[in-house]
RNA sequence: GGAAGCGUGCCUGAGUGGUUGAAAGGGCUUGUCUUGAAAACAAGUAGAUCAGAAAUGGUCUCGAAGGUUCGAAUCCUUCCGCUUCCGCCA
């Protein structure tokens, strides 16, 4: 939810940054003038109830008819009152579920992925003497990914990850952990159903997010598309000391995704699929220090892909491409080198204080006033990056090696396929 | 899935239609006392929201949403959560 305080006093600039974003700035002077009305509606509501309170004490005292009669005309006046402002309430709330957050300033501007701001790309680009396969055909080849059967048996835009590509999921998963832990990350294991009430506070039923959920009819239950949905709301309506943050959660959970509107995208192979497992990140900080744990965030996402030498680049995501919910945010693309491309396999997203109103998580202040938190989520790994190591590791013979970092987890250092 | 019970402030716990936003105790904070601490005593101690420059004031909140009533923590309905017993189950 954005800061009505900011709507209030400077349009203007929520305007101006809203519309960076794809968001129509017509509908923050809506919201303007609703809320103003609103306003209104409360005081003119709040007075009305405050002479009913007063005529029941009086009644309360002593009965009599002419007490009576007036407290039935307040009554009555009080519920048309009631009436319009649940109204305005509910417009209200329905403009705010169409206005993102809002970005930082020195966010590049952009409209789509292709204005993404490169800020560095790391590691070397495997080179091969032979024409290298994709991740896809490969997989199917060795037996790590079988579409065709997932096809059969529930649908497009899922995948069998088997043999070494399951153990391989493992690996990474513990990798992540073992990362993750000496930094003081409680490690979690959330719940991958949630309440649309909830849902709606952490800001992921917004805009055209809704289209992108599953929902399940019978129990009002949506399917998460990230721990992040889950892991958010771990301190919801709580005031957290300020000693105890940055609080830190590593969480694994398989995700759900719709993927509306992608029909023609990636409809090969497994890397855009309707549910996949990913281990994600999620702290709690001080306004004051989100900055610096984004930066960590993305720091450790760094520190995961070096050890599985992949070559990647980082980006800025552009105001255009940024998710809903965030102020800034970062991508980590993985070198898919026989599609020539990078494609992006993690997130790193910092959404101060956007999230922590919807979900009413505060800190104290020295001063014992309390503030909101600031949210910040970034994926540790998905399945995505096996996908770029069965691309990036192959060999000329078919085989595939696997990162050293992995070797142990997995059992092998050489995937041979199936003899 | 069947049966019964329960859900009040930081905690325990009173409260079954009218100065109850809520007794009492505990905790916490501050002060007095003390060399210091403890004890004792005194005072303070919910959140949201609206108006206001502020002081302050109003409204709402006793699991949630509706309803009855001039008036609801208290009555009714639905939902959610928890506990116990049975059934089922990794």
């Amino acid at each position: 939810m954005v800061d009505i305080q900011l709507i209030r006093e400077n349009p203007e600039m929520v305007k101006e940054a809203v519309a960076k974003k794809k968001c129509d700035p017509k509908l923050v002077d809506k919201l303007f003038r609703i809320d103003e009305e609103w306003r209104a509606k409360t005081v003119a509501l709040d007075q009305l109830k405050a002479d009913q309170n007063l005529v029941n004490k009086e009644l309360a005292r002593g009965q009599t008819e002419e007490l009576l009669s007036k407290a039935q005309i307040l009554k009555k006046r009080v519920s048309e009152l009631e009436e319009e402002y649940t109204k305005l309430e509910h417009k209200r709330k329905e403009l705010f579920e169409k206005i993102p957050n809002v970005p930082f300033v020195n966010v590049p501007v952009g409209k789509d992925e292709t204005e993404n701001k490169i800020l560095r790309e790391v590691g070397k680009k495997p080179e091969f003497d032979f024409t290298p396969k994709e991740y896809f055909s490969l997989g199917e080849e060795l037996g790590l990914i079988n579409t065709k059967k997932a096809g059969e048996i529930t649908g497009s835009r899922f995948g069998y990850l088997m043999r070494e590509a399951a153990l391989m999921e493992f690996a990474l998963v513990r990798l992540a952990y073992d990362v993750a832990l000496p930094h003081g990350f409680i490690p979690v294991i959330p719940p991958v159903m949630i309440r649309g009430e909830v849902y709606e506070e952490m800001g992921r039923l917004a805009g055209d997010q809704k289209e992108e959920r599953y929902h399940l009819g019978k129990d009002d239950l949506y399917l998460i598309g990230s721990a992040e949905h889950t892991m958010g709301p771990l301190h919801r309506g709580e005031v957290l000391e300020k000693e105890s943050l940055p609080r830190r959660y590593i969480g694994f959970s398989t995700c759900f995704r719709r993927e509306a509107g992608t029909y023609g995208k990636d409809t090969k192979g497994i890397l855009r699929v309707h549910q996949f497992d990913k281990v994600e990140f999620f702290s709690f900080t001080t306004p004051e220090k989100s900055e610096e744990e984004h930066q960590f965030l993305l720091s450790l996402q760094e520190e995961l892909m070096q050890k599985l030498e992949l070559p990647y680049r980082v980006v800025e995501v552009c105001t255009g491409d940024m998710g809903w919910t965030d102020a800034r945010q970062y991508d980590i693309e993985a070198w898919f080198p026989a599609e020539g491309k990078y494609r992006e396999t993690h997130s790193c997203s910092n959404t101060t204080d956007f999230q922590a109103r919807g979900v009413n998580t505060k800190y104290k202040t020295e001063k014992g006033k309390k503030e909101l938190v600031h949210m910040l989520n970034a994926t540790a790994f998905s399945q995505r990056p096996i996908l770029a190591i069965i691309e990036n590791n192959q060999t000329k013979d078919g085989t595939v090696k696997i990162p050293k970092a992995l070797q142990e987890f997995v059992g092998k250092k050489e995937i041979q396929g199936i003899q």
